[in-house]
Formats: C-alpha cells, structure tokens, sequence
DNA sequence: AAGATATTTGCAATAATGTTGCAAGTTTTA
DNA sequence: TAAAACTTGCAACATTATTGCAAATATCTT
C-alpha cells in the first residue's frame, strides 16, 4: 500500500481530489516523463482536459513536477526527485529522449554541467536535453 | 547589396520564392531565434500560414534553420551558421534565452559540454538551453 | 523566349491544443 | 455537520497546426 502520493498532496498544501491522487499516481509509477495527452490517454479521459490542465499547472507551480524542454512543441512534465520549492525548480539534471521508444527519462544523477558564457551573459537556469538510445532500447 | 540568401536556397536545390527569400532574409537579419509567429508578424501576414509553416518546415529538412527546446510550447527556429547537412544538424551550440527581452540567442562559440551518461545510454545529439540576463540587458 | 513540366502557394476545411468564466460539486475547516 | 474554501466540468472561445486540391509560379527544355 502506497500513500506517497496522499503524502505529497498534504506536504503541498492541496486539497485531496480523484484528479489530483490519480495524476500524481501516474508520475509514481512511470519514470518516464508524461505529456498532457498521455496522461488524457491512460486516465481513460477521466477527467476533462482542463482539468488535467489545471492539475498540470498546480503541480508545476507546486514544484511537484517540473517541464521539459523538447524540440517539437509538446511539454513533458515529470516528477522533481530532489527538493524543488514552489516557484523556483532545481531539476538540474540531465533529460534523455529515445528515439526508439520515444521516452523521455530524466538522468537524476547526471546534473547539467556549467558553461562558460561570453562576457555579460548571466545565467539563473540550463537545462540539457540528450536524444540517442536509452538503456532498454540498446 | 545581398544575395547572400538566394545563394543558399539555390545551393539546397529549393526554387527561389518570394516567400523563401523573405523568411530566409528575417533569419539572415536577425540574430535572435523566431518563432513562427515572429514571422507572421513581421511579414505582415503577406504569406498564408500555411505557407510559413511549410516553408520554415522545409529549411529545417533542408538543414538551413533548426529548432530550439523550450519548455513554454513555442517552437523556435534559428539559423544553422556551421554546415548543417540535410537531414542531420550539428548545431551543438548552447542557446540563451533571456529573461528580460526573450529573446533567445545562438552562443554559436559555446559548444554543448559531453556528460557522463549511465551505463547502456548511448548519445546521438545534445541540446543546451541557458535562461538568465542577456549581455544587452545586463 | 515560350511552352511543358514540376513545384509552390493559398484557400477551405478540419484537427489538435490551450484558456476563461461560471455554476455545481467536493473537500476542508471550525 | 454546516459554512467556507476550493476544485471540477461544461460551454464557449482562441490559438496553433495539418491536409487536399486547384490555381499560380518557378524551372527546365528546346
């Protein structure tokens, strides 16, 4: 018995909804990253688009889940591991797209390494975004 | 004087348009990366969307412009200035995106760093996105 | 340079994706 | 358990993207 996802919602300060303990369950349970239409797809439309929308960006806002960047224009959320505060995300690791499975993985463990910019350039943020074959693809 | 575009559409073997050259000379122009609704607006719509669409669609085939992440879901376009070949881009350069103008800028000298990726991982292409203050708006 | 051929464009229709206001329903609080 | 606070779903709307096809334009051939 898994209450992970009860316990999330309560850390957070959000009321507990079918919606949000179905969603976050789905997070829970794939190490993948999650498109607003996957989640539409597996939740058997449940739930009405906006408010996989809403519960998307409460999340996000939240610090539960963090984007993904991608070249085509879908947004991939997924879970933030480590420690992320509302409203500012430390998901620093790297992202790995397969082009055989089309998965997308986050690396926890491989973190963004810094870059020397040109002069007057500051960063706050990089993300890394790696496309290739994953492990269970090779 | 400019020929500098029809030069390139020539070289990739696409018939010279109005509608080509235009977009080419916008990319050529301007240093900052467009979305398809930059284009739009600064043609003053005088091509159809559906035109801008296949036509930014056929220079990424074609390896002249390539696509940047975002995590908002804009595609963004930008220039290859290193030998892209059709098919297979090596724009392996950081992009900055700024947080002040949004603009978002080639670091064409700033390669992606390789990282360590976990054992079975094998890598194709890596894409860097930096946010921060950009040297104009330091 | 003109006609034949190939390519590109614009329109119309359609699909997919994202947003907002508001009333009804659910969760939390006291 | 009732009141207050929050969340949901619906409807309408807005934006963004895709496809087929006929008309227009560009390129090729002689």
């Amino acid at each position: 018995m898994n209450d992970n996802n009860l316990d999330i919602l309560k850390k957070n300060g959000l009321s507990i909804t079918e919606g949000r303990k179905k969603i976050l369950e789905l997070f829970l349970d794939n190490d993948g990253a999650l498109a607003h239409a996957d989640i539409e797809r597996y939740t058997d439309a449940a739930f009405d688009r906006v408010t996989v929308y809403r519960t998307l960006q409460t999340f996000v806002d939240k610090g539960i889940i963090h984007q993904i960047p991608t070249t085509d224009n879908s947004i991939l959320y997924a879970l933030c591991k480590h420690k992320c505060e509302a409203g500012q995300h430390h998901d620093e690791h790297v992202h790995f797209i397969c082009n055989h499975c089309g998965k997308t993985i986050c690396l926890d463990d491989v973190t963004v390494p810094s870059v020397k910019l040109p002069k007057g350039f500051k960063p706050t943020q990089a993300a890394m975004v790696v496309t290739g074959i994953c492990s269970d693809c090779k």
